[in-house]
DNA sequence: GCAAAAGTGTTAACAGTACACCCATGT
DNA sequence: ACATGGGTGTACTGTTAACACTTTTGC
């Protein structure tokens, strides 16, 4: 390697990051349960490019930070939330991904517990829903005051992920860079995650019920699960706790906790 | 994202490749087959840091390329062999993992069917063998001289890969920079990747045995499987031709190809 | 009582494991 | 013939999926 590292030209190194959490919906009647739905964390744009478009968290890297430090602090200072650990999604690299000129962004993913309170005023989240027909998707993003932001993803190779150079053709109501790929790519590892509840757990509080861990699972999966079988798929990384949650219309529930295991705080 | 991308400090990014094969290795006599070995691709050191020790493959990014393109290119110009694709395994960037200066590492893997023909004069094909004991790991590398380059590496979290900052540290018979954890990360990924035969094939000629398939599987996992059970398993990804191999002592076998799936040029 | 949700049981299909057995070939 | 590897059957086990059923609460 016969290189001078101040000879050549160098990329400037963004961190980009996509969190989920599963938050709370409106519940219907006093009977009926809330339906919890997935969101994704995302920051206003005030500035060129994309301007006023909603976009990954996410910043430049410095000496003396790691990538995923980087990531995590630029997290804290455009939202307010603070959660390790991230896991690797993919490098982007590809000419004309950024107008502002050579940027590969390494984007990272990770979930956390719905805490509403601390978000930064651009900072807000947007509910989360995906489509599928043969081997393209379309991410619907929604605001809390239902404005959707709506993208056509076509995933050939999680290796190259991109959609457009010219930003010309990027519609109004969508997202900045190629970040609707990068969401809907960390949502596909999320969902694959769920093998493991350990992800489960981390969008829930110490203490829960088997439903609301069920719940999770189905808004992450966008489908309905069977009571019995979910409950003996999941009952080894369990442990029954001597509470319970009464007070709703119908018999209650026994609080759970997660076993303890190694796979705790490790990357998802 | 209020940034001049001009007036701030750059990172170097590098890109490295963990690339596997498995080679036939010596037979022993005209009945007993010969047992594959997993090897992978290293190169010689010319140069300081760490000259003459052994190295992946790898190299300086450039404004024209995506970092996958550079990595791919510079696996051929440094060892010949050419193979896409991808995939990615991790990024490191702590402070002091490369003695001249500020460098990102953007590492990959993947296999590639046994070609020794191309091969440059500083690239080898190491012998892999990697032994674990209670979370830690000691992979052994060894030339085709019998040399032996040996790592301690602990993984706590794959995120975190590193192993020293000073060079002093490292033994004279070891790896070049953190290349003994990405090898090891590399491996462990490969492994779960034998779920699926898909990274098998690759490392196969278009018409194989399944004996064949299964001592690439062996070789990989590093344990012996039974024959019945891994017929049974790897059966719906393959396909009978009307091919024989004969000509050992004993009965010769049916040649099959992998079935024609989606999944067969992605990353694995 | 009744609606709604908590929680358990039962069955059949399927995949994983270990082992035993037969087949075909070159020397 | 016989050693060697190719190839198949079988019995046991555990997991998954679908569905039916019982239990407990607030109104």
């Amino acid at each position: 390697m016969d290189y001078d590292i101040t000879k050549y030209d160098r990329p400037s190194v963004a961190a980009d990051i996509v969190v989920f959490t599963v938050r709370k919906g409106d519940s219907e009647s006093y009977r009926h349960l809330s339906k919890p739905v997935l969101s994704v964390l995302l920051v206003r744009r005030t500035e060129w490019p994309f301007e006023d478009m909603p976009a990954l968290p996410g910043g430049f890297c410095c000496r003396e930070e790691t990538i995923e430090e980087t990531a995590l602090r630029k997290l804290r200072e455009k939202t307010g939330v603070d959660c390790p650990p991230l896991s690797l999604l993919c490098n982007l690299s590809k000419q004309g991904r950024d107008p502002r000129g050579w940027i590969i962004s390494c984007c990272y993913w990770t979930v956390i517990g719905h805490t509403n309170a601390a978000l930064d005023k651009n900072a807000e989240w947007y509910e989360v829903s995906l489509k599928e027909s043969d081997g393209a998707y379309t991410l619907i993003l929604t605001d809390d005051s239902g404005r959707e932001f709506i993208s056509e993803v076509r995933l050939n190779n999680p290796n190259e992920l991109y959609n457009q150079s010219a930003e010309a053709e990027i519609p109004r109501n969508s997202l900045a860079f190629d970040h609707a790929e990068m969401i809907v790519n960390a949502l596909l590892k999320l969902r694959s995650s769920l093998e493991k509840p350990y992800a489960a757990f981390r969008l829930l509080p110490e203490r829960f019920t088997l439903t609301d861990l069920q719940q999770v699972y189905e808004a992450i999966l966008d489908k309905k699960l069977i009571m019995a079988n979910f409950r003996r798929k999941i009952a080894p990384y369990v442990e029954e706790t001597d509470g319970i949650e009464g007070g709703a219309g119908h018999r209650p529930s026994k609080l759970f906790t997660r076993k303890a295991a190694a796979a705790d705080s490790s990357p998802l």
